[in-house]
RNA sequence: GCUCCGGUAGUGUAGCUCGGCCAAUCAUUUCGGCCUUUCGAGCCGAGGACUCGGGUUCAAAUCCCGACCGGAGCACCA
């Protein structure tokens, strides 16, 4: 084959090849072009799941082809979707933690006066105005396709009531900037949309020196052509803004960057969640605060211990597909599983504990594996008394014979109260974990409430270690306060 | 109402650009088995899908038309 078509077999190599790529498909590139990529939260609140998907997706492909990652924060709305001003540094905390540090940071409310500029180039070209409509009155103006009476005024006219708009003379809602679109386009979201609004609010971060805010279209736009953007990967709500934006890269005769636009996620065990909404729950004390185990913001995932490689390897496995989806967590604790099973110890924590006493001696020593894969043993103490989970006990049978996990087989004498006799190993007996007699007590924090229980000593002394709770599942050791341990739940 | 976009197993996903290697990939879930010291771990195995109708073609998940279903935008939010 190689002699008479040469050009099939690097056809199908090439193939071969691009097929290993799993995951994220290939970008569209132009010849020898560097590609620059970002990601553009709004930081009112702490990232959530869905920024982790826009965080992983994006520097995963500045990664791929060797280009760019931006973290650029669009924080120019100090009213309805105010920044929250730790945010700023919880997000380069949580980028740093997916280790996706991004190369360059930039804060949009710190970059007005740039804004500012275009918006007067703009009016200058005649694709800008300054519109005294209420919203409303607009509003009909738009659905009647038919033009305001302010985008007729003059170049001179426009460029003064927008000084007076930056000088504070019109009150909020009274005067907006406005881009000339086509008020006939065919879908009325196009038509002539609003840039600059009057916000007479203090920003969180930069104060009152500005009273003219952009909006996310405008600000956006302009950014991502000065930052050199080549593609842009977000959420399909935002699909209108690149036709809606286009209109003002033809004004300034930019080219605008290639799109791709992936559906809502939704995670099936949190349902619909807005980072507003998150707050004011928080700020009401509804949580504990933005790293509550019940929440989906990766603050929370980090404490309950989960490995950022999981999440990575998760969110890029979700793809860019454009249709809504409703994924279970199953599925990224299947990918943290795969990652956490090598390294947590294993420890054992013993929930509604029973005590069990042991007829025939005083103290026994088990010598357990910390691994079942590796050589590192610890030892567990307990005098003539163990606990076994109440949930075990409640299946037990006077008579039966059960393997107490590294320590004995014992055979069932009396339920109440619980005695058992040590026994010889006998092979297929079922095994149960258990706690020795001076175990400390451990408090699990799940999902959906609190477990309380015991477990061996040695478990405080993985302070921020993720452990397996053998038969009980993955846990992050939170906090060790003398003989009491809390652990948060990873799955 | 106007406009745009999408529809592959229970859940996600690959394949669709350029029709044939697709009796459709991978993961997860479910079920079964194994591990004589984890019945929330590990290993092995099984099951399960191209929304529907028409068209083009030797050949359609892939191209065209229609229907149905779903989502998004029409904010002085992001």
């Amino acid at each position: 084959m190689n002699k008479i078509a040469p050009e099939l077999v690097e056809e199908l190599i090439e193939r071969d090849t691009e097929k290993r790529e799993i995951g994220l498909p290939n970008l569209p590139l132009a010849d020898g072009e560097k590609v620059v990529m970002r990601f553009a939260p709004n930081p009112n609140g702490a990232a959530t799941l869905g920024s982790a998907r826009g965080i992983i997706v994006n520097s995963e492909y500045a990664r791929r082809y060797n280009g760019k990652f931006i973290l650029r924060f669009d924080d120019t709305d100090p009213v309805v979707k105010r920044p929250l001003l730790e945010a700023y540094d919880w997000y380069l905390e949580d980028c740093d933690w997916l280790d996706a540090k991004p190369d360059e940071v930039v804060v949009a409310s710190e970059r007005m006066d740039l804004y500012y500029k275009y918006a007067v180039a703009l009016i200058e070209k005649g694709a800008a105005y300054v519109c005294f409509c209420p919203a409303d009155v607009f509003k009909t103006y738009k659905n009647r396709k038919v033009p305001c009476p302010d985008r007729a005024a003059s170049i001179e006219t426009n460029m003064e009531n927008w000084n007076k708009m930056l000088t504070g003379v019109y009150a909020e809602k009274e005067a907006v900037l406005r881009i000339k679109t086509d008020m006939a386009a065919k879908d009325p979201a196009l038509r002539d949309w609003v840039a600059f609004r009057i916000l007479k609010k203090d920003h969180p971060r930069i104060g009152k020196r500005y009273e003219v805010w952009p909006n996310l279209d405008f600000e956006s736009a302009i950014e991502d052509h000065l930052l050199g953007i080549t593609h842009i990967i977000r959420g399909k709500d935002l699909m209108k803004s690149e036709k809606r934006q286009q209109f003002l890269y033809d004004h300034l005769g930019w080219q605008y960057p290639i799109t791709k636009h992936w559906g809502k996620i939704k995670m099936q065990e949190f349902g619909k969640f807005s980072t507003s909404e998150l707050r004011r729950r928080i700020e009401e004390g509804e949580y504990e605060g933005w790293d509550d185990p019940t929440l989906p913001t990766l603050k929370a995932l980090r404490r309950r211990g989960f490995q950022p490689e999981a999440i990575r390897k998760f969110f890029i496995s979700l793809g860019v597909s454009q249709t809504d989806i409703a994924v279970s967590m199953k599925n990224m604790y299947a990918e943290n599983r795969k990652a956490v099973d090598a390294l947590a110890s294993r420890y054992f924590f013993v929930h509604n504990p029973e005590e069990m006493r042991l007829l025939n001696g005083d103290s026994f020593v088990a010598k357990a594996l910390k691994h079942p894969s590796g050589t590192d043993y610890r030892e567990i103490k307990t005098g003539n008394t163990v606990y076994i989970s109440g949930g075990d006990y409640a299946k037990l049978k006077v008579g039966e014979k059960i393997r107490l996990k590294y320590l004995c087989t014992v055979e069932i004498e009396s339920l109440k109260p619980l005695r058992a006799k040590v026994i010889d190993t006998e092979p297929k007996v079922p095994v149960i974990h258990w706690a020795p007699s001076d175990s400390i007590n451990v408090k699990v924090k799940k999902p959906d409430g609190i477990e309380e229980g015991i477990g061996e000593p040695l478990i405080a002394s993985e302070l921020g270690n993720v452990v397996q709770f053998e038969r009980y599942g993955f846990v992050r050791i939170d906090s060790v306060v003398g003989k009491e341990v809390v652990a948060y739940f990873t799955h």
